[in-house]
DNA sequence: CTTCTGTTAGTACTATTCTAACAACAGCAC
DNA sequence: GTGCTGTTGTTAGAATAGTACTAACAGAAG
């Protein structure tokens, strides 16, 4: 993490060019003159004054009113909690409205031979959830192998169908499963040992009521923040169900989806 | 809340001006082609198609590539997380790296006849519990007549320097107070009921070990979202001994500060 | 044959980056 | 006290980069 990726994070948060290295400029000097940020940075000396009162409207400085004027910013916490604040209000801004403009959509298209493309593990977990809700019968669900394939809200979510009565099966090539549902309706199946494991970068695979298949893939990057992750699924399709087949077969005798 | 505003709004989260239009566009379409959006909005049917693919790969997308291609929102639910994990990795990037830069700082100046002015009610939350940690002796905080005056912090800080040894009185002019301190060491005083009241908008008044006094106003607008309060502050100043016995004066035998 | 689709290129406009200039003030030498 | 130099804060404008929008086209679908 260097300066220039800070600046640039800092223009993602919504600060501006100038605004950001004044910031990260007085974060050094604890307390400077406009003069000081100038020598500093690369930010014009008479840019500076516009983007640090700016940057004290946004709450993120402190201006003493003195000849010249000092500046110092907030504290680091305060800062942090300002942003998240502003991020916050922001996106219910925003939100309140989607909702309105969603509930305002004629009715849904009847299902087509759609296959979607979704990209992003968050995208993702929001997809699954929305399937394991609407299963009336039958939920399986399995993993490759992955630090941490499942989400606490994906098996809360499980645990919580299961005990409403709709039959979850989660296949399992470990044990750390057992621990999760052992105490839930949920049916955890162990692999034989001996099964053909699916290396990376196979992600997850849910079936749903016999007639809807999800299969994600990790994209094979380093960084696992980067949500490098892609699905695909279909429901009631002629796809979903030779992909179900497929899915299957490719777990024998094991269990049957 | 119009779609202008919703619009400008998921703008400030990070979306071009078309990625926000066509993303709000399918929240009421459900499903739709480049055609569909278009029809629905002013963005140009070519620009609908880079556009898409960028919230396809922000995760905020699912693709069908068929002919023509199928474009549907991710659920709101998925979307507000993708985003909001988004800021958080965005400010995790940019914290680490300021703090490293806060750290570089060289030995802080001395304090001068420094008064210094901080915008929004974050910014000031920060201060005051800054100023209520470095607290060696006692501390003084009173709070004008508002709906939440106190955040949660700040009570739970002034009980922890209560308990550890700092005097700690709280000046109230209602009952509230008396029960969120009242198994602590917190001192909380009454102001007789003939007392002057201070008419808005005055805001927080902290006093610590008589010598660092912070006055808060708040501005008197309408939406208590926006952070619409400013304060000044100073330590060991000629100004700040004048503050503290004006404040002190204020407050006639009720307390001293 | 007409319309639609997806892609690409380019122009006009807006926003940002950066420089220049200036009046007023502060500091210093004499 | 005066004169000179440097600093401060403000304003304006040119150059550059990014965005908004239109136009055009090949290929496909109806």
């Amino acid at each position: 993490m260097d300066e220039d990726d800070a600046i640039e994070a800092l223009e993602t948060l919504g600060l501006s060019n100038y605004e950001a290295k004044v910031f990260a400029a007085l974060q050094e000097l604890g307390t400077g003159t406009a003069r000081d940020v100038h020598r500093l940075t690369d930010v014009p000396r008479s840019q500076v004054y516009g983007a640090a009162e700016s940057l004290q409207h946004r709450g993120l400085l402190e201006v003493q009113q003195s000849k010249p004027i000092q500046y110092r910013p907030v504290s680091l916490d305060a800062a942090e909690s300002h942003l998240r604040g502003e991020f916050e209000r922001t996106q219910r801004r925003a939100f309140e409205y989607l909702e309105t403009a969603r509930q305002r959509r004629g009715d849904a298209d009847e299902e087509r031979e759609d296959i979607w493309t979704v990209h992003g593990r968050t995208s993702i977990d929001g997809r699954i959830e929305q399937l394991v809700e609407e299963a009336e019968r039958r939920v399986v669900f399995a993993a490759g192998d992955d630090d941490e394939p499942l989400d606490d809200a994906i098996s809360d979510l499980l645990r919580e169908r299961a005990e409403s009565g709709v039959e979850v099966l989660v296949i399992a090539d470990d044990k750390s499963f057992d621990a999760r549902f052992a105490d839930s309706e949920v049916t955890v199946v162990q692999l034989p040992p001996d099964h053909p494991k699916d290396e990376p970068p196979v992600g997850r695979v849910v079936v749903v009521d016999g007639e809807t298949v999800l299969l994600s893939v990790r994209d094979e990057r380093d960084d696992p923040e980067l949500d490098d992750e892609t699905a695909i699924w279909s429901s009631r399709t002629g796809i979903a169900a030779v992909l179900i087949q497929l899915v299957d077969g490719g777990l024998g005798n094991a269990v049957s989806v």
